[in-house]
DNA sequence: CTCCCTTTCTGCAACGTTTCAGTCTAAAAC
DNA sequence: GTTTTAGACTGAAACGTTGCAGAAAGGGAG
């Protein structure tokens, strides 16, 4: 500040850090004369700079930030961050989303944070890459798994499992499945040779959960069209629910791996003339879609923020335990757009 | 970076900012053995400030983040915001919500930002002045207005105006309203005097708009019962409308200035037997339960984050216009929970 | 051969703090 | 009257950049 003041830099850092280091009488005159000179106390970016941190989360999302508000799930995600951040007076960074993952890439590495969360990525994702390279601590959410970084996830092969139970347990047999991208620019109908060499992603752990539910009653990927859509989004799930309904005119159950797809799903049988659940069953993913009578399989989004903030914020501390993994439980929750197939 | 490459440390800055300052083959060998340490580029934190921008913009809630993500409005909000920062790549802090607002202006302080947008604070909010001091371009959102600082908000007098005289139009004349605080304190009955000297807040201009509306049927605040909640939620709501009804047990309408604090009157309707709309009328504000069926008085939210963006970020660059204000229109958009009154 | 210009790289200063090791003064202890 | 000690304040260094002025080297024009 000025300092000009006639003291020491020292003096007025001490002024505002430690009151104890002068006398009262000198700290009332520097604050006094901050104020006359409008003076608004350290700048936090050379604190920053000076103290080695900066007080600050990233959070990276795989779409645009747009895209994620529009997303509950997205939504109840942050809401669980911001649980935790909040506790502790960190702020949160929410890295601004790029169509090009490399510029995106650029975002994280240029992002004054202390450490990152990274969001339902593809492991082919330059930010991953470029997360690692920064080299602070960082949680993987959902996928993937990257070594050295923590990890946060929920049971995806075991909901998807269930979902298709729930199908096969009502009488279904002529089942579609509404998946996400297994690469970054995967998207259309699934070959299920990829599926074996795919890197790990939200889609491949939740195919094979479908895989292991569906070969229970002895059907398989050629028995089951499987299309990848490239966002988790209403509009998505329109356009992939069609393709899929295109492919499999009989199709009597759709299994989508997001509610938005879902509810892109319900839209694509109202425009077709199928009811719902009468012609079509549907299942979604997320359990954000009670209201709107979905059959979903739901996780703990909340819970999940919190946990993976929580996580990092421990990394963050001296009482690093190095990187871990957690897993939390998935349940599905019955709702209207589920029911036995019409000819049983 | 590790100087100890064997060049400067400008050639090292160079090699990142201008490639074209230096020959090919000492960028690659810069690169290379940046790669080879574990060097991931300039560091945000000394490149902010040296460079004297930040890169980012802080976004302040009165409440705790965890709240402001259970409200849609906010999050409709938020979205705006990011659809104007997401086109220049600012990235978006949020700051820390505390129930203490001294230590919220705090964390305004010390955020590392180049500008600020405050969403929804009243004038005797620490934040407002911490805001001032800080010196930095600031976008002020619905309230209060501010000398020096830049004004994004909503026709709230004629929003409000809009929704009682779609109640007055349809017969009601028993109304009560659940308002905001007119302070930070400020909650329970209001009393009228209060109105005509409190400082400039949401509350008070959609209560004044509510007196001119009411005062074309020859009503005044003696004929009607307002509530202040402290914050716009369904809980809050619920308990408002309690002590609302409590206090006027003929009232056949009621006027709620958000639709949190709306569900939480028909909550509150539900629990006491009233029939929402046959024995008790609900206009809420915002338009974010048309789902539910609420009477709304919308406002164009998400537009309202993207010019809050767009002006702080005009304000940022060097075509610094001067603050300045901008009102958006609001909308009354009838649902299904407002009817004319039993015995009209 | 000289002069000037271009290319390529470097050194210095500054951005605004905080920390640590001191220095100085004045009061307390002996 | 001298030594200790505590309190109050300061100076220098470092955090990691970037921008600018300039230096060294090489090439072309005259």
């Amino acid at each position: 500040m000025a300092r000009a003041l006639g003291v020491s830099p020292s003096t007025v850092s001490n002024a505002y850090n430690r009151p104890d280091q002068l006398s009262p009488a000198l700290r009332d005159r520097v604050l006094a004369t901050a104020a006359e000179l409008g003076y608004a106390g350290p700048d936090p970016v050379a604190r920053s700079l000076r103290r080695g941190r900066a007080g600050t989360i990233g959070v990276v999302f795989h779409d645009r930030l747009a895209q994620a508000f529009d997303d509950p799930a997205a939504v109840q995600f942050l809401q669980g961050l911001s649980d935790a951040t909040d506790a502790v007076g960190l702020a949160l960074v929410l890295v601004p989303g790029h169509p090009d993952q490399a510029v995106k890439a650029a975002a994280v590495r240029d992002a004054a944070v202390d450490g990152l969360i990274l969001n339902g990525l593809v492991a082919d994702d330059p930010v991953i890459a470029a997360t690692v390279k920064r080299g602070r601590p960082a949680v993987v959410v959902d996928a993937p798994v990257v070594d050295g970084l923590d990890f946060v996830g929920i049971d995806d092969a075991g909901g998807a499992g269930s979902a298709i139970r729930h199908l096969l347990g009502a009488g279904h047999r002529r089942l579609v499945i509404l998946s996400f991208g297994l690469t970054l620019t995967a998207r259309g109908p699934l070959d299920p040779a990829d599926l074996a060499t795919a890197a790990d992603s939200v889609a491949r752990r939740r195919l094979e959960g479908c895989a292991a539910a569906l070969a229970e009653d002895g059907l398989g990927w050629s028995d089951v069209p499987v299309e990848q859509c490239a966002k988790s989004s209403v509009e998505a799930g329109l356009a992939g629910a069609h393709a899929l309904l295109d492919r499999a005119p009989g199709a009597t159950a759709l299994f989508a791996f997001s509610d938005r797809l879902a509810l892109g799903a319900r839209r694509a049988a109202a425009e077709r003339g199928l009811d719902v659940p009468g012609a079509l069953s549907i299942v979604g993913f997320d359990g954000t879609a009670e209201e709107q009578g979905i059959t979903s399989v739901h996780q703990p989004l909340r819970d999940k923020g919190r946990v993976a903030a929580e996580r990092l914020i421990a990394a963050l501390g001296a009482d690093a335990a190095g990187p871990g993994r957690e897993l939390l439980p998935t349940r599905l929750v019955p709702g209207a757009s589920t029911a036995p197939p019409r000819a049983a």
